[in-house]
DNA sequence: TAGAGTTAGTTCGTCTAACGACCAAACAAA
DNA sequence: TTTGTTTGGTCGTTAGACGAACTAACTCTA
């Protein structure tokens, strides 16, 4: 059992939605209490099933005060009592979980070909899992909007015939996005200045829990923290591997989004100085050395189709297997590029981790070594300062549950639905 | 003046100095009252001088809690009354400013060939100005401590005699600094594993206010966002432009350390592929193509001395404004180097500003403009992000100054002195 | 089987500190 | 002088954490 691990230091700071440069806020008693509801509703979701007891030990917090702060939760649904302790000395006591029963997150991902919609409860446990075919590429984002609004509206029902209240939705973008959830930019979209976040809520009428929009590498970044293995890593990258590449930062325990949202666009860094062009106008762009564009590029004929992308990394993937030398040695040239990029984040970041995430995962097995080994070698830190390479155990729909992640996050920090 | 911007959803969080990986800390009513301290602290720092009444309408603070925290920081000695207002409607308001006369805040730079110490009052005021040769290239590191001890002591006495109590001494060193202010890795200095943070403590002996040490790049961050122009930035990025380049990381209003300590380390980044060899292993580092001993090898006769560097850099400044173009076009040259390396900052962490300091301030009528454009037409995002370069203010001393600004941030972080 | 011991959770009184309402003080303008 | 305005303090209220005492419910032991 943990220690109680009281410090006197401590401030209150707003950690969310605050508009930058307005300073630290104040604090009054309502801070206090939601700071504790938060403090053990943590608790609860990182060691349920437990008692009261047990939380007010390991928090520090006086066993009345958890009382009342268990009390308010049930009330608002949030954790439920399950059974009693059995067979221990003195009075058993009763176990609480987080109720998964109430609630729902919702996280979509659009992407030029597909988009995920996921929903999961308070634990995290997915509700519904779609993947569907979507014209993000070639339809207007008028459209798109309206098409990702349709999704929105039925998993939404969805939820509510299953008695559930839809805590808030977060779409996941490849692109650039900026602090109010508004798309700048987003090249394989074809997408520049679409209010994401805005029109959806428009278009969900008034839908009473927030709409927000992020970058796919931002919100995976959350998706590791919260579902990855990750327990206790505070500075983590997590790296994107579609035909783009880019990242999600989160340092000391939060995503940092940058001055205007755009944090992470480690794909337009110049790996190679002269190299292949990318169609950002430049040259030998990571997104170019070691994305899954080039590489398909050369092992695929007749070029890559985006809605073609999994059965031809399959293929890719068979002919490694094979050991076509051909394949490996593009693997091989690829997984040097990509370390080179990770070497640029472990010196710049000094991450504990960087997670190898989307059509990555599948290639690990030839890339991941070499990476590894590449970024420790351009490390100045010895030992990469601690950092480790890793594969994502996520899959596809990692930016789908970090949207979702990124409601939970919100509920976590002290967003809570009222009492019934 | 300023709106109330009071905001709900607020969690009190542990700021510093906490283990990773505890989680949130609980909070109760005296890390309330802390929090409202330093927000009434901070706001005065920022609006010297101030009544009270402007302070409970700025924070939205009650007027009755601020009236009491006002006389708890009056008890404490941080804030002072001054005169009265004048020829205006109403009662005159008594007017509040940050106390100078009790306090200082200690920072000391180490470097290979000289050492800086500076004190600073509450307000940012410079007490004390020292630089003195120091010979931390060539002393063992056991050596060096007791040298940096014996200036602390000086600088400590001679606060007493002021009778200023100091509030903490922080040590900048160009090198690897872990969380616990241990030197991993200084090559300049020669040092490895130098506990340097404890040690100093140790050779103080229980000096009775906290001794830290960290990274000059990093404490030069702080030292802007201090000192610098740049009121409400949150994310800023500060190189140093010595023999190696360093950046100091502030993202979200805060220095971001990394998991080990070692973040910012981008001098060892490889910009030109098969470049020039670095004393690190490697070739074409940053800091051999846009850090200052590549230009001085090429433009001064005899190699470089750390001891020689200023007039070394004098000199080719005057060769520069002579229109020198061998001096130019390697100072061309520098800037782009150096431009795409703000380019990946750029892109991978979008801040509101990037910041050349040391001997790049110098030579900035040379480099910035093309540093910029470089790194302009590198970032993604359009007009870089947001991203400004500019050139820092603060001189030399700026890692210093940054050590003593570390202790003031502490304060303002609600790590208040006892009343009297 | 009757304590004795142990653990869980509640009740109740205390205390800190923010808040709202009110009030006196001290000025300018009419 | 009167009126209005602003400052800053007093006082009672209130939210909510805390500590101690208490009750509940079990196991263990004699």
């Amino acid at each position: 059992m943990m220690r109680p691990t009281r410090n006197g230091a401590q401030l209150i700071t707003n950690t969310q939605g605050s508009a930058p440069g307005t300073g630290p806020q104040p604090a009054d008693f309502t801070d206090v209490r939601a700071t504790n509801l938060a403090v053990v509703l943590r608790f609860v979701r990182e060691n349920a099933p437990c008692s009261r007891a047990d939380i007010a030990a390991s928090t520090g917090l006086n066993k009345a005060t958890v009382s009342s702060l268990v009390a308010d939760l049930i009330d608002r649904r949030l954790l439920r009592e399950t059974g009693l302790t059995e067979n221990r000395v003195g009075r058993p006591a009763t176990m609480l979980v987080l109720d998964g029963s109430p609630y729902a997150a919702v996280g979509i991902e659009v992407n030029v070909d597909y988009l995920t919609a996921v929903a999961v409860d308070l634990k995290g446990e997915a509700l519904l899992s779609w993947r569907r075919a979507f014209p993000g590429g070639s339809a207007s984002s008028g459209q798109a909007v309206a098409g990702i609004a349709g999704v929105a509206r039925r998993v939404v029902t969805r939820m509510t015939k299953e008695a559930r209240q839809v805590l808030g939705l977060t779409v996941a973008v490849p692109g650039l996005v900026d602090l109010n959830g508004s798309v700048r930019l987003a090249p394989n979209m074809g997408w520049r200045d679409v209010d994401l976040a805005g029109d959806l809520a428009k278009a969900l009428r008034d839908p009473g829990f927030p709409v927000l929009a992020d970058n796919d590498a931002n919100l995976g970044a959350l998706a590791e923290l919260r579902f990855g293995p990750h327990v206790g890593v505070r500075d983590l990258v997590y790296l994107t591997g579609e035909i783009g590449v880019g990242a999600g930062l989160v340092l000391d325990g939060r995503l940092r989004r940058g001055g205007a949202g755009f944090s992470g666009e480690i794909g337009h860094i110049e790996i190679v100085p002269g190299g292949p062009p990318c169609h950002c106008g430049r040259r030998g762009c990571l997104e170019v050395v070691a994305g899954l564009g080039a590489l398909l590029d050369r092992t695929v004929p007749g070029g890559v189709s985006p809605a073609e992308l999994e059965p031809e990394i399959d293929e890719v993937v068979q002919r490694a297997e094979a050991g076509d030398p051909v394949v490996l040695d593009l693997l091989d040239t690829l997984a040097g590029n990509l370390g080179r990029g990770v070497g640029i984040v472990a010196n710049l970041l000094n991450p504990e981790v960087v997670v190898l995430g989307g059509y990555y995962v599948k290639l690990a097995p030839w890339i991941l070594a070499r990476a590894e080994q590449e970024m420790l070698g351009r490390s100045l830190a010895p030992a990469g300062g601690g950092c480790r390479l890793v594969v994502s155990g996520l899959g596809y729909g990692a930016a789908a549950l970090g949207a979702a992640a990124r409601v939970l996050d919100s509920v976590d920090s002290g967003r809570l639905p009222a009492p019934a």
